[in-house]
DNA sequence: TTATAAATGTTATATTATTACATAACGTTA
DNA sequence: TAACGTTATGTAATAATATAACATTTATAA
């Protein structure tokens, strides 16, 4: 949260929201939240979600279009992400596991190319929902 | 390939233009791409998009919204899938290495979550790009 | 055959994201 | 402070991606 103060207004105002929330948002619902206090138009959401994924105070779920606040406090900037989703009720949170980041962020192939970031999504069912 | 003769007529179409091309396609691109061949609505397109992604013959590229074929023949369906992004030329390929999809397949934490599925995209600079 | 599921065709619409252009606020340093 | 470059904001229009709803046809198989 050191970051916090560096915030400009739109950004603030936006990562409360997803913050608060506790789980992933929708560009548009964003929107919707935030009319209220004056941002109308969705590009004023998208800068601003732009600018809060490149400091990694939010990631993006690529599957889900949709962003949610870094649940890792050392995950200043995405370069490595990971995440559970339940493909039931969409539960989504973000995985740290320093075994698996280690292992992933060391990973090379064959094919000549340095990788410098990644993105894993896990599905499958959660607690709640596997017991249904 | 060898379930290529069970594939419907839009879906061998589509599902040969994304092979050919020997790289990832976006929907709307392909749309333009099989007008000729009488497909003629985005709904077309993406039913069959759907349904070759559920029986692993092409995967999509969350990151980027476009679908390859699938390069890894042992993948029928689309439940592991490891992807390398260049991040200059946009080429994608499929990682298919039998310790990272162990590693992943069999990767549970205490979450209490069981992961059926996964899907992780690497991005960096590939071989060509890095020597420019 | 008959019924069941799978695929197709078509129109309209919903959702997600960006372009283009103008203005304002902020931070740095001369 | 003044001037400059950078970052953020405001606004309108539009592009790109994806789905809903409904009618019809084709394939599969009991
Ligand atoms: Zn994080
Ligand atoms: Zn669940
Ligand atoms: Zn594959
Ligand atoms: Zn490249």
């Amino acid at each position: 949260m050191q970051k916090e103060q560096n915030l400009s207004k739109n950004q603030k105002i936006i990562f409360d929201l997803i913050d608060k929330s506790g789980g992933p948002m929708k560009a548009y619902s964003i929107l919707f939240n935030v009319q209220k206090k004056g941002i109308k138009a969705p590009l004023q959401v998208y800068r601003a979600l732009d600018k809060l994924v490149e400091i990694g105070k939010i990631h993006k779920i690529e599957s889900r279009n949709a962003f949610i606040a870094c649940q890792n406090s050392s995950c200043q900037v995405s370069k490595a992400t990971a995440f559970s989703i339940c493909e039931s009720c969409e539960n989504v949170s973000e995985i740290s596991n320093l075994k698996l980041s280690k292992y992933l962020s060391n990973f090379s192939d064959n094919s000549g190319m340095k990788y410098n970031k990644y993105n894993l999504e896990f599905f499958g069912l959660c607690k709640k929902c596997k017991s249904k």
